[in-house]
This record gives structure tokens, C-alpha cells and sequence, in this order.
DNA sequence: CAGCAAATGAGGGATAGACCTCATTTCCCC
DNA sequence: GGGGAAATGAGGTCTATCCCTCATTTGCTG
């Protein structure tokens, strides 16, 4: 199946918010030969309808993109192109996130920081039905302290605090008790060893958990 | 004089630390013709180092690189290479740090998501001396709320805040008593018209203003 | 079914933070 | 020399947050 595709044209979308990384990925995909670039889409919305119409054999897909977030759009690839391979390509080097992806089953896996060279040997490994990390995320994962993760509602009042709602709102918003809010809260920042609000959000952002469409 | 150096080799650096965006600003350079690459830096000292060791004719600088933010090094660049041309590449969006770029007299400043081509043009107007500030940061400075901004002081103790410490931490860093931390922080608060810590964090993290070397 | 984790809720104590007024020193600029 | 902004410091009030303990419901899993 492999041999077949290879010789046969692959096809290719690049997500990316940026228009010079969109030109970079491009100059890569073309460096592996055999394979056309049917779609560039800038947001996540635009990812998700251009993988359902051309369902390509691999999408280069930003983590960080405005609209939907890249998880969202991960999902929905994966239920409306199951065949599409999915490379990942993150700024969040948060090990939290990291270890999301690779959770999640993603096909490949690249910091942004890694070289051009290893993102082209990536890809075409992923394309011939084959799976990669990246070696710089491979590190991270290893030397990660593995503290306990946090539960989807902790993660969920964490975004709330993180767009600078009271724990009064939070409740309020949730259908919740303050008294709720607070015990999240608390657990939250014993499992992270943090004891401030400012310390919590140092966190979130590293990790990468804030919808911040106008960052990057 | 502009003349001459058309005719000249002229010489750049690229500071940014994302091997993909070199790449893509490598291609934009070449397309100019007659620019020589003599050098690219991945962090914000070695772009100092490097800067001050070629001096070079173009300056392509990342705002959010590791180890030294944008700002200082263009202080830098303008105190050893002032004859350097700098443009400025950023991804941060919120206007106070855009003016930031504009009243420190930089020679061309871009958003991250700004198309190529209106990069290469950009760059080659500054080569010739001019000076050039693209379309899109123009328009969010021009529909800009036009708050009171923020005192150095006040700057820094954000920075602090931001990092995690409690008013009793930057007190003792800062030397200074824990009630002018206060009165900062209040006097700060009320010009950005936000009410807690969270909302504080939130803007500086649209306004680009937090060190976070791990995030971009 | 027993055990466990997640999510919910409450009581209560201690304190850091938010916000007010008032005052001093320094420094720049007209 | 006087006006103004920045930075400093203090007094005091009030409430949200931080953290502790304890308890209930739900749902999964050995």
C-alpha cells in the first residue's frame, strides 16, 4: 500500500495562520517530490471544510490557529478524513499539551523550533503510513516531573480564570456553587504546586491553555 | 546615495528562532537580488553579537525571540551598527507594544501575518532609506482606545506580577515598601480599567509584554 | 458489590489584594 | 521659581482568595 502510494501523487493541505510558514511548509512538501499542495488554509475553519473537500493524504496542521483551536480541528479531521495523515506542528512546548497530542493519536508531531530537514524526513515517514515525533518533544515528554493532570473541569475554570473572571462569575456561568469554583480552584493549584492566580496563569501559559486570538 | 547602494552588494542578517521563518525570509531576501545573507541569529543575544560583527545593511528581527526581547536588541544594534537598517517582524498585536515599535524610530516593522510579498516591498523600500510600517499595524494603531499608558515603574512591577510574584516579593526585589507596590499596582489597574490580577495578565498577554521564552 | 476518582457543596479562618485618601521627594520643563 | 508627572510611602477598610476539613452523588472498574 505503501509502495503504490508512493509512486502514485500525494496530496497535501497546510494550515497555518502565518503566511511565511505557509511558504516554508511549502518549500518542504515540494522538497519530497510527488506531492501537490491542493489547499492552504490561514484558520481553523478554513482546515476543517478544505479536509473534508480534498480529503489529501497529509495535513500540516498549526496547534495555535485562530477560530478553532488545533485539537478541534484534529477532531474533526479525524471523523470526516479518517485517511488523512495529520502532522502536528506546535509552538506550545508546554509537556501538558505535548502530551495531549500524542494521546491523541496524531500521525506526526514537530515543534516549530525543530530543523526544516527533520520536518521533511517526518513527513515523509508519516506519509508512507508511518508515524513520527519529533526528537525535541521526545525530550521534553522524558524529563517531564509528571505532575498530576488536571481534570476537565479544573481545566475548564483555569480558561475562565485565565480570561479574568471571579470566582463569583465562574459560578455563575457555570450553573455552580462558588464554594465549587474555590474547591477547583484549590485542587488545581495543589497539583501544580502554585499558590497565586499570577503563578496559576505563568502556568496556563506556558502550557499553552489560554485562547489567545490575537497572540500569535 | 540610495543609488549607490542599489548598485552595492547589499548585506543582512535574519534574527528569528524558528528555522521555518528563516527559511521563508531567506527566500524573501534572495528575491530582492543583489542581498548577500552574512549571517542568522536564532536568540536575541546572538543577534546583538552577530549584528555587531557584520553590520550588516538589513536587520530582520523577531520581537519575541529567547534570552534577549526585541526591544533591547534593537537598542543595541542602534548603539553598535547605527548605520544598520532594522526591521522589525512581530507577533504581538496589542497597540501598546506596535507604538512601542513606532516611537523607538524603527526603519520597517511587520506583523507576523503579513503576506510575503508586501514584506519583500517593505524591505526593499528600506534598503533604499526609506522606512516602512505595514498596512495592518498602521490600521490598529489608527482605531486604537488610546488609554493612558504605563510608567516604567508600572511596566515592571506588570512584568513581576505576571511572572508570579506577590506584591511582598516584588517589594523586596524592587527594594522598595510593599504599599508603593500597591499603589502601583492600583494606579496601573485603574488606567487599564481591569479589576484583578487576572484581567491584568490577560491584557499583558495580548499586549505581548510577559517573557515567555518557552512560548512562541 | 466494593473501591475509587471526579464533581459537587459547605463551614470557617487567615490574609493578600483592591481601592480610598493624604503626603513627600525628585526631576523636568516652561 | 512654579507646575506637573513619576515614584515613593502610609493610614485604613473591605472583600475575594487561599486553604483546611468534612460530606454527598455519580459513574467507572476490578
Amino acid at each position: 500500500m505503501s509502495a503504490a502510494q508512493s509512486s502514485a501523487v500525494r496530496t497535501a493541505v497546510i494550515a497555518d495562520d502565518h503566511p511565511l510558514v505557509r511558504n516554508a511548509l511549502r518549500e518542504i512538501l515540494k522538497g519530497l517530490g510527488n506531492v501537490e499542495i491542493v489547499g492552504e488554509a490561514e484558520n481553523g475553519l478554513e482546515a476543517i471544510s478544505m479536509t473534508r473537500e480534498t480529503r489529501p493524504s497529509l495535513l500540516t496542521l498549526d496547534a495555535g490557529m485562530p477560530l478553532s483551536r488545533g485539537m478541534e480541528v484534529f477532531g474533526e479531521v479525524r471523523r470526516w478524513s479518517p485517511e488523512t495523515r495529520v502532522a502536528v506542528v506546535t509552538g506550545f512546548t508546554g509537556v501538558g499539551s505535548l502530551a495531549d497530542w500524542v494521546a491523541a493519536n496524531v500521525d506526526g508531531l514537530f515543534l516549530k523550533t525543530c530543523p526544516p530537514e527533520e520536518m521533511g524526513e517526518g513527513f515523509e515517514l508519516i506519509l508512507n503510513d508511518g508515524s513520527y515525533v519529533s526528537k525535541a518533544v521526545l525530550q521534553k515528554l522524558r524529563d517531564a516531573p509528571d505532575k498530576d493532570e488536571l481534570t476537565q473541569r479544573e481545566r475548564q475554570v483555569l480558561h475562565m480564570i485565565a480570561s479574568g473572571n471571579s470566582n463569583a462569575e465562574i459560578a455563575e456561568r457555570l450553573s455552580i456553587s462558588v464554594k465549587t469554583v474555590d474547591n477547583h480552584r484549590t485542587r488545581m493549584m495543589a497539583k501544580l504546586g502554585v499558590h497565586s492566580v499570577a503563578q496559576l496563569l505563568a502556568y496556563a501559559l506556558k502550557e499553552g491553555l489560554l485562547d489567545q486570538s490575537s497572540q500569535l
